[in-house]
DNA sequence: AGAATCATGTAAGGGGTTACATGATTCG
DNA sequence: CGAATCATGTAACCCCTTACATGATTCT
């Protein structure tokens, strides 16, 4: 009963239990106002996404009938669906590539769900990219065909790397701050 | 006739002129030794994108029969092959994310197939990046539904486009180095 | 009157992956 | 003898996107 695809299962739960009135319309408004610039969703995913999760007992959803609209299936999450989103967002990422969006839809919704715990995702990520760190830094280069290429790409991830370890040490400054 | 798909058409283009047999299985193994941790290709793919590009006129290949073995199709680049690959090649990528690979990818081609064009690429590519930063510096945050959240958008953007600029002006000195 | 909103979904296509089929040869 | 190498490709599948169908209502 996981979650399968990440960010976008990841989301859709959290809109649920953010947006008052979970019907696909709805969560399709609420996505866009709230985690736009993060990351979006084509409106057509949305649909085919709710029906696998109430396949996989994440979600299930009610068809209320409206007079002059169209019929509404209006969604909430079941326990299952809970324990894979509270597994989900309190789970760093894994990649330096996955903080950009993933990371920080996860940050999104700790925060207005349970500001408390956001410390705690900030501090796993924190100790997550320091092992990826520590595992780069044993090397000088990547074993490109080049070698000069190969430290441009070493120092390039190292770069990236420190940028982001620096920015999640403020994370919890101003999350603190914050609340 | 300009390249499609991009960081494969251009790299499987570099790669056959850069790989003396240049049919598939030679390009894949290539590939693979020379621009591995950086970038990969699932094999079937590699005959799938040479196919798409003989159609466009990139590339053109010959068949040659062999004793003992499965026949070679032997590519070489066409004169609209190599106005395209070196239209990309010294092109620089409009998404910080594309630095990470395709950049670097650009990057390795030109320093084996033209040094001493290597630091007008990064030069052009430190412009792209000096704009993106400009206009995201004039904002405090980005518009997520979280202020926030929104200002912690916003510092991680801004942090990864320095790190980046401080790795490219970095980079012309390397280069100058090495040459 | 025409456009946007409400509301759900299907269809088609792009880009990528893994697994598999083939069949001789060479290596351990 | 079994495994890897040489060499090309097809088939099936995943994830995601745009475009479209439907049809009443409300805004400009």
């Amino acid at each position: 009963m996981a979650i399968e695809s990440f960010p976008i299962d990841g989301a859709l739960l959290g809109a649920i239990m953010l947006c008052p009135d979970g019907h696909g319309y709805a969560l399709r408004n609420w996505l866009s106002a709230n985690l736009n610039p993060i990351w979006r969703i084509a409106p057509s995913r949305i649909y085919f996404t709710l029906a696998r999760m109430e396949r996989a007992g994440l979600i299930r959803g009610t068809t209320a009938l409206q007079t002059g609209r169209p019929p509404r299936r209006t969604f909430h999450i079941t326990p299952a669906g809970q324990d894979a989103f509270w597994k989900w967002v309190m789970t760093p990422v894994r990649h330096l590539r996955d903080v950009r969006v993933e990371f920080l839809a996860k940050l999104y919704f700790l925060h207005r769900l349970a500001p408390e715990r956001a410390a705690a995702l900030v501090t796993a990520e924190i100790a997550a990219l320091e092992r990826i760190r520590s595992r780069l830094a044993q090397r000088r280069h990547l074993k490109v065909g080049d070698v000069v290429i190969g430290r441009l790409a070493h120092t390039f991830r190292l770069g990236q790397l420190q940028a982001t370890l620096d920015w999640l040490y403020n994370c919890s400054t101003i999350l603190k701050e914050a609340q």
